[in-house]
DNA sequence: TTGTAGGCGTTATCAT
DNA sequence: ATGATAACGCCTACAA
């Protein structure tokens, strides 16, 4: 990869290498470069085929066009999509984005905070790990821009994104006492994340409300030991004779109805329920599964909004988005 | 975000940037620089949290230390944990990754080749999209180390790291044989993509070797188009009655069952299929789904050695790697 | 209209 | 054992 400089460009047409780089940069406002000098660049620089070298470049300005986007999980298909669509929006606002996993872990998510900073990301987009408060807090105090994206701390003050949780999920599990369930099952992450446990909240109020909240009937389980925390669950639940059931994730409720399945439970009769996200799996099925479905494509292109408008304007207010999820039934 | 430079350090400590810089970059071999001092320097570098600016370090050194990734699509499943594995065994080589998208079109896959280029990325793992000989081409003239993984092109001698699509298929069809079938449909893309052809290969070829080719049971869908395609080629298929089919790719796959089931075909009793690619959905059927299991993790591994040995040893020599799949009955 | 020169933060060479 | 300095490629204030 030989390397074409603004002063292999100067040099070739014996101008000098600041005129070469005013043209080039765009900043040849009226006319401070001769129409005649500035073709002969222009054209120079098609034929060699000259890159910017960012390095220079960002040592320089001090930016890098860069964003850093830190997923707890790539290999799930909501932070998939959710990839996708950020790196599309960035794209068109001229920026591009690294993307880094955590794998839930703090110890992961301190480390590629590390890296991206290190790298010189002009801001970050974040799924923050559980635990996680004092790196947020850190970036604050670096006055380093970023967004929480999915998931916040109701005790930091920050720029987010996220879906009404709370009031979906209590709409969802009103739909399923609608229904005629009478004895509801919740699973969910044992995990101090505000987000599922908004949801977990939201469940559960609406139980209340309606006089048919059975405490037995909620379960946790660990995301380092999901498999078999769900399979228990599910099985305590039947037991338990549950007849309908919430999912509070993703993940969760893919497990969920995978050990329901397995358990010979008639679900087209004799159980209702509600999972977190849509997911191909569910189309497979003989029969329909509701779901709340996440507007992914807007959450990431509010996210990029809020994070472009905190870095370009200075923006410093924080400012938080709620975007609506919506009950899929169909 | 304020910055922490080797300077800073230096006046604080009243000593030369060089000697910080020595010390920080791990450098100072035999005791070039005194314990005592060093110490010092260690010390003052946690307190003020530095962080070494790459822009400056790249600049210098003219190498980067991140890799580009271009996929297909990362909201796909199999992409998504290819770029997990990738990026973690990039890590373990010091080395970030930034991941771009092509959705499967050439002139986005130029557009990211452009981007990443001009980042300065050390190399690209790519997944090249069809009609993308050219692009590939110009990555060999300018000297850019890559690597192609899942997909490569027959006519182009690169690096590559893939499955055995002909041998697998080939045995999966044979497997259907065995058990029974007589009369078996075939989806693929309608690309002309190698990796996919190979598959279709393996497949008819099976066919023809037990004398049951019926080139009418053979369908091709579009990436464009996919639902619609794969409901019509699945309808058609049923009307030929088939008992047996295999499906080329992931995508295909999951739309593919969805489809039979929706046909109402009797799967446990009727009909035995292969399908690409593990999904979280095979696991919800009430029957079981044998698959071909790619080896992701390893194919990322092997990717980021074969593309780190290229950069580092300046490695001209391409090398192929082809790992088996295996083919999942349980 | 165009050129000169300083500096961004690092590393590496050469002095001291 | 440590320091001074040049260089990487770019941008920009200022000079010509």
């Amino acid at each position: 990869m030989k390397r074409v400089s603004l002063k292999v460009i100067a040099e070739e047409l014996s101008v000098s290498v600041a005129t070469v780089s005013l043209v080039l940069s765009g900043k040849n406002e009226r006319g401070r470069v001769s129409q005649e000098v500035e073709k002969k660049i222009l054209n120079k620089a098609v034929e060699l085929n000259y890159m910017p070298n960012s390095f220079a470049k960002g040592l320089k300005m001090g930016r890098s066009k860069t964003l850093g986007l830190i997923v707890a999980d790539v290999s799930n298909v909501f932070f998939g999509t959710l990839a996708l669509h950020i790196q599309e929006y960035a794209e068109k606002e001229g920026y591009a984005v690294i993307i880094a996993n955590t794998n839930e872990q703090e110890e992961k998510m301190e480390k590629m905070i590390k890296l991206l900073t290190s790298r010189q990301v002009d801001g970050l987009i974040v799924t923050p790990t559980e635990k996680s408060e004092k790196l947020i807090e850190r970036l604050i105090v670096d006055k380093m821009p970023f967004v929480l994206v999915d998931r916040s701390f109701p005790t930091i003050n920050t720029n987010f994104v996220m879906i009404n949780n709370y009031e979906i999920s209590y709409q969802a599990t009103q739909k399923l006492i609608e229904r005629g369930c009478r004895n509801i099952g919740l699973l969910n992450y044992h995990q101090n994340m505000y987000h599922t446990n908004e949801r977990k909240r939201g469940c559960i109020e609406a139980l209340q409300q309606a006089n048919i909240y059975h405490p037995e009937n909620v379960k946790e389980v660990r995301y380092e030991n999901l498999k078999k925390d769900v399979e228990n669950g599910i099985k305590e639940l039947v037991k338990n004779k549950i007849d309908g059931i919430f999912f509070t994730t993703n993940s969760i409720s893919i497990l969920g109805v995978k050990n329901l399945v397995k358990q010979n439970v008639d679900i087209r009769n004799s159980m209702k329920m509600v999972c977190f996200d849509e997911n191909d799996a569910f189309y497979l099925l003989p029969f329909s599964v509701p779901f709340i479905k996440q507007p992914i494509e807007k959450m990431g292109q509010r996210a990029i909004q809020l994070l472009i408008d905190q870095i370009e304007k200075q923006n410093s207010t924080t400012e938080k988005y709620i975007v609506d999820a919506e009950l899929i039934i169909k």
